[in-house]
DNA sequence: GATGAATGAGATTTCATTCAT
DNA sequence: TATGAATGAAATCTCATTCAT
């Protein structure tokens, strides 16, 4: 056998971080974190305890890197650049891409959600996705306030409450859910309504 | 001396059974049905860890009991008689209920959420709530279909998905969470609104 | 109700004591000492735990007077008085007997040897078995060199032994053992013989 | 560092194992399966509780596995072949390895026994114990059946009740017993006799 | 006398982590 | 790099015994 040269050996490694990720991401979110075990992960992802730890220092550590990477993925090509403001075009591209990845990564809000309600289990992890949500939400409220609503942060409040059950449901009732139907809904709701008609 | 009547037996039984349960719905709230054990749930009950296993079989029993309990709770007083259709101010009154249970049983929605996220835990839970939740969606969409909305099951689950996040989102962010201005918004929604004018 | 006078309250022990001895006999029989739960045993035997405790001091303490009930009913009107020796129809008397106490006390047969086989259990009892049993092989050896074996003493360990191996097949099979059929070759062996036409 | 090679690693459990499944006879022959823990066991074995279950799922496994491990060499080199018969010689053979394995075998024949008499520890074992005595005891009737025995079912019996007896007898007085002799008269009661000659 | 709640020690079992090879 | 044996702490659960009433 011809040794290997560095660059193969890093992509194998690579891969093998990859494989070990995913599964640890599986697990995690059907089983949760404390109900998931380290032989287990190790078992599932076709490698040995000893060899996982030389990836990630220990459980928690590749918690983090779930996470970290379940998040690039999830904000990849999502770009809200807080200072400009966003218009109708940008939300309407921000709701579909949010929609498509709850289809795609499922397995990832369904961790997300599960330590977003409990967040003992990684103390972190709310502080940080609260700090994410935020800047959103300032976008959100500002372009609805631009269009006049009466209350723009309550509308804000309501436009990421019904994503959330939206994605919970979903998660919640698998491939039944209707999720196509939600999203039409979801856009008519907040972009179509003309909101100077209401009250008159 | 004489021994304490069955009756005494009976409340000293029933209080301490009341303790133990409402200490395990917190701790299975906040770190999960994995991340709690029997001893800190013993612990904070201030009992030993043997005395809880003459109230409960074992841990799982004790979930299954901190549920049915919590169940109770959240549908008292809450009649929505399949039969007989809602109208308007039946729905006003289950919305209001249902935002109230939620400020008076957060922990409970919290270890309901985490359950139907993750239901992995107690498999039955997720069949036992997909089964609650049926006629109140059957409901909901006969009442939208005589609202004349244009797809009522859609709206029905939408309606149930803005609960659901509004729900998780509270206990997300705690306190600081503008529930009343969402429920106003949500009631407007659902309620005020004359889906006839839409078009128009 | 009338206050009872002392010789009924004596009575009303007694029985109860009675009860769980032989709760306890059949349980430690069946389910051996370690196998047996003191709580099994009081809720058997139809008391509460603490009650057990005013009438025995301990679990072991119950285990010994198990054995010393089981003992005075085994050898009550077994008179093999050990100076005088013993002639052809006090043998058969002894084997009639013993054979019936298999049949009778069949727990207690069962308990019995499970000690002789694990002496750790109660250790003592091993010892006060040898003691015991030591009399009667003397009385053995004696008959069976009167009777002029060549090896009586031998004669009288292969005398014992099938009194043991007879009576753990008995209750390792149950009903379907051919005690009596046992019970006359035994008879026939030890008693029908003529040692002195052996070898001629 | 090269990693060690499998069959470096096989050799390493099969001694490992043979070393627990040793201790574990010891301590379940002495102080009863309910009596010896699964701490002392690992203790006693030179080896931590928690490496114990990379070898054996629980206790009742472990005590399966001694038991298929000494019946294993009970019966090792006995081949009584049920179609073929039985001739005096190979009955003499048999009692001599029979004997001669309760001499080598004496931890595991004290398991073997205490089970035998206590099965509800492991309730297959007597069922299984009967299975494999039934094909003998048919020997044992058509050999005595063609020696001329009056009842050759009832001599059978009483074959596996000396055997059971001296078994049990050794087993509780411990070396001062006197296997040898036992030995010789059990083979001239039943190899040596002449059943004609009874009752003339 | 009688109850059964209560305990603490110890039982069985699991698991994150380390280590020799 | 890779293995899986090995550990010790901690998890779930049991049980002999005590105690207030």
């Amino acid at each position: 056998m011809s040794p290997r040269r560095p660059e193969q050996w890093k992509k194998i490694r690579l891969e093998k971080r990859e494989k070990i990720l995913d599964t640890a991401l599986e697990l995690f979110a059907t089983h949760g974190y404390h109900g998931s075990s380290v032989s287990m992960i190790a078992r599932k992802a076709g490698i040995s305890k000893g060899l996982l730890y030389t990836y990630f220092d220990n459980k928690e550590h590749l918690l983090r890197e779930v996470l970290a990477n379940g998040m690039d993925e999830l904000i990849r090509d999502l770009h809200l650049i807080p200072d400009q403001g966003i218009n109708r075009e940008m939300l309407l591209s921000y709701i579909e891409l949010t929609f498509g990845r709850l289809k795609e990564s499922t397995r990832f809000y369904q961790l997300f959600f599960s330590l977003v309600v409990q967040p003992s289990v990684l103390p972190i992890f709310r502080q940080q996705f609260i700090e994410r949500i935020l800047p959103l939400m300032k976008l959100l409220e500002k372009y609805f306030e631009e269009q006049g609503e009466q209350d723009p942060l309550a509308k804000a409040y309501l436009f990421i409450a019904i994503l959330d059950g939206v994605g919970m449901d979903y998660i919640a009732t698998g491939g039944i859910y209707p999720l196509e139907k939600l999203k039409d809904l979801f856009i008519h709701l907040f972009l179509d309504e003309q909101p100077e008609k209401r009250g008159t």
